[in-house]
DNA sequence: CGATTTAACGAAAACGTTTTCGATTCATAC
DNA sequence: GTATGAATCGAAAACGTTTTCGTTAAATCG
C-alpha cells in the first residue's frame, strides 16, 4: 500500500537512485539497456513520482490559482471552463477561489495562493477593489499574474479584456437606431473599470447622436442582481414616464427588469426596449428574448491562461517579460427585447 | 526578492533552524523570550513557510480534488461554491477538474489528482461511468474519496445524495393530483443512478395511483441539453396527442420543452403540465415559471466536504473509518407550469 | 554536596527528488 | 605503451521543513 520510490526501484535493479532518475528522464549518459530495465520495473511496481519532492526540487508546482468574484455565474463559469481546458493541456491544475466581490477576501485569497506557491495567478477583480498594493506586491515578487475582465488599468501586467466602451456604444446605438429617444442606463458600481467604460460608451452614443445626456436616467446598482433589476425597473417607471429604452449593465439585471415589466404590464419592446450585456444562456430563453452583447467567456479563459503560461515559461528561462493586453471581440445579439 | 527561509531567521538570531521551527509551532521546550524574538523577526522579514517543503515533510498538501461532469451548470456551480466555502474554512484549497461526462477523462483526471497527491477527492460521476475500478483503486490506496449526486451505490465510500426516487415520486404525484392522466417522462441516460431512480419514482407514482405505466411515454435523453428538450417536446407531440403532463429529468431540458411548446402554441399548463428537476435559477424566470424539485447544491457541496474532511482527519490519526451516506432534503417548488 | 530533575537549545536524520561532478571502464589514437 | 576520449554509472549535495534525540547548564532534592 505504501508508495513506491526511486530508491526501491534502484534497489530491485541494483542501481543507484541517480541512474534510475536519469533513466526515467532519458539522460544521454545512461545506456539503452538500463533505460529499458528501469522503465519496465517502473511499470511493474506502478511507480509514481512524489509530487511533493519534485515540487521542492524544481521549485514549481504545475498549479495555478484562479480568483473570481462569484462562482455561480454564467459568465465566470464559462471562463473557468476555458481556463481549466487550456491549463490541463499544458499539464497545469487550477485552484479556484472566490472573492465574493470583497476586497478583503480578495487580498486574503491572493495571500493563500502565493503561500501555497502556485506558479501563477489569474484574477478578475472584486468590485470593491480600489487599492492595488496586493497585486503590485505579487508582481514585485515575480509571481506571474494575469488579469481578465474586471481589470485595473493601472496595474502593470498582462490582461485580457473586451472593449466595454465600444460594446456599450454599439448597444446604445442600436437602441437609438431602433427609434428610442429617452434611454436610461442601469450601471454597475462606481469602481470597476467595466462599469465605467460601459457607462461612457452609453453616454458617447447618446451625445454623438444628438440626444442630450441626462444624469437622472443613470441608475447606479450595487450587486447587479436579479432583484436589483426588479427594483430599479419599478423605480425607473416612478421617476420617468417617458423612458422608451434601457441599456442594462448585465443580463441578470435585465432579466429582473423584464420580469418586472411583464408583471406590471409594461410591454417590452413596444413600450420600453431593453439591451443587456454578457449573453447569459438565460437571455435566449426569457420572454421576450433579450437583445444583448455577447461576451466570450470561454475564449477569455483560454486566452488568459495562454498569457499566463507564456509568462511562466519566460520567467523560468529568465527571459525578459513584455506584458500584453489581448482584446476579444464582442458582438451584438439582436433578439426580441428591442424593436428593429 | 528571494524567499526567506528558516535558516536565514536562524542566522540573524544566532539560533539553530530547529529552535526557530519549534518556536513558530509553540513547542514547550523553547523559552518565551526566544519565541517572541523569532516571531518578531518572522514578521520583520516577512517569512512564509515553503509549502513544498512542508508538504514533503508532512506528507499532505492541504489540497483536495474535485471532479464534476460539467462546470457551466447551475447545479454544479452551486456545489462548487459550497465546497470551496467549507474547504477554505478548514484551510484546504480545491483543484477542479471536469470529466465532460466521459469515463475515459474521468479516469485520467482521477489519476492526475492522485499523482498530485491531493489529500482527498470529491467526485460526481460521469454518465458514461459503468466500471468502478478506478474508484476502488483509490480507496484501496487509502485516498479519501467522497461521491455526491451522481454516485455508484456499489462503491464503498461516503456519499451525499438526495432521494431521487422519492422526489420524482412527489413530482409525478403532483401532476396526477392536478388532474393529469397521461404523463410522459423525459429521462436521462440508462446508466447514472439518478436517472434510474427518478424513472422508478415516476413509474411507482403512476402505478400506485391507478395509472398504467406505458413505456412508450418514456423518452431516453442523451446529454440532457436544452436542444434535446426542444427536440423531444416536438417528438412527443408527434407520437402521442393525448399526453397532458411531463415529468422531466432536468430543468434545462424542461425549459427547452417549454420554449418549444410556446413556439408551436401548445399551452403550458392548460394543454400540457410540466415538472422539472433541480430548480435552476432560470426556472423561476421562464414563462410560464417552472414547477420543479429543489435540489440543494450548495448544501450538498458543504456536506460532501465535511464528510471528506472527517475521513482525512481520521485517516491521519489512524482511526477506523466508517463510511456514511448523507441524504439531503428536496422540496417541490410549485410554479406556473402545472395546474393546481 | 552529589545526584537528579528541569529548562532550553542544537545536531542530525528524514521526506523523495534532481543534477552536478567525479569515478571507472573500455576502446581508440598516437 | 601511454594518452585521450567516450560511455556508464554513482556519490553527494541540495531543496526547506519537521521531529527525534542528545547535550548542556541551571535548578532542585535528599
Amino acid at each position: 500500500m505504501k508508495q513506491v520510490t526511486l530508491k526501491q526501484i534502484a534497489e530491485t535493479l541494483n542501481l543507484s537512485v541517480s541512474t534510475v532518475s536519469k533513466a526515467l528522464k532519458d539522460y544521454p549518459d545512461v545506456s539503452k539497456k538500463t533505460k529499458r530495465l528501469v522503465k519496465e520495473t517502473v511499470e511493474l511496481l506502478n511507480y509514481k513520482p512524489n509530487a511533493f519532492a519534485v515540487n521542492l526540487r524544481t521549485k514549481e508546482s504545475k498549479t495555478i490559482g484562479l480568483i473570481i468574484p462569484e462562482v455561480v455565474h454564467h459568465f465566470f463559469s464559462s471562463v473557468i471552463k476555458g481556463i481549466i481546458a487550456k491549463a490541463e493541456k499544458k499539464g497545469y491544475l487550477v485552484i479556484i477561489l472566490q472573492s465574493n466581490e470583497s476586497y478583503e477576501l480578495e487580498k486574503k485569497q491572493l495571500d493563500l495562493l502565493s503561500s501555497k506557491r502556485v506558479d501563477g495567478i489569474l484574477i478578475s477583480l472584486a468590485n470593491g477593489t480600489a487599492d492595488f498594493k496586493h497585486l503590485n506586491d505579487l508582481i514585485l515578487h515575480e509571481l506571474p499574474l494575469v488579469m481578465f475582465d474586471k481589470i485595473a488599468k493601472i496595474v502593470n501586467c498582462s490582461k485580457v479584456i473586451i472593449n466595454d466602451r465600444k460594446a456599450a456604444y454599439t448597444a446604445t446605438k442600436y437602441l437609438i437606431d431602433s427609434g428610442c429617444k429617452r434611454i436610461a442606463h442601469f450601471r454597475g458600481p462606481l469602481l470597476p473599470q467595466n462599469s465605467i467604460d460601459r457607462f461612457l460608451g452609453y453616454k458617447n452614443a447618446l451625445i454623438e447622436h444628438g440626444i442630450s445626456y441626462d444624469p437622472s436616467l443613470v441608475y447606479i446598482l450595487k450587486d447587479m442582481s436579479y432583484d436589483e433589476g426588479v427594483h430599479f425597473a419599478g423605480q425607473l417607471l416612478k421617476d420617468h414616464n417617458d423612458v422608451d429604452g434601457i441599456f442594462i449593465n448585465t443580463d441578470l439585471v435585465a432579466i429582473g427588469a423584464i420580469t418586472e415589466f411583464n408583471r406590471i404590464g409594461v410591454k417590452v419592446p413596444e413600450d420600453i426596449s431593453i439591451v443587456g450585456f454578457s449573453n447569459w444562456f438565460m437571455s435566449s430563453v426569457i420572454s421576450p428574448t433579450l437583445t444583448t452583447i455577447d461576451q466570450p467567456g470561454y475564449e477569455m479563459g483560454k486566452e488568459a491562461f495562454k498569457l499566463l503560461y507564456k509568462e511562466i515559461k519566460r520567467r523560468k528561462e529568465n527571459l525578459p517579460i513584455k506584458f500584453k493586453t489581448v482584446e476579444l471581440e464582442t458582438k451584438l445579439i439582436k433578439r426580441a427585447s428591442t424593436r428593429n
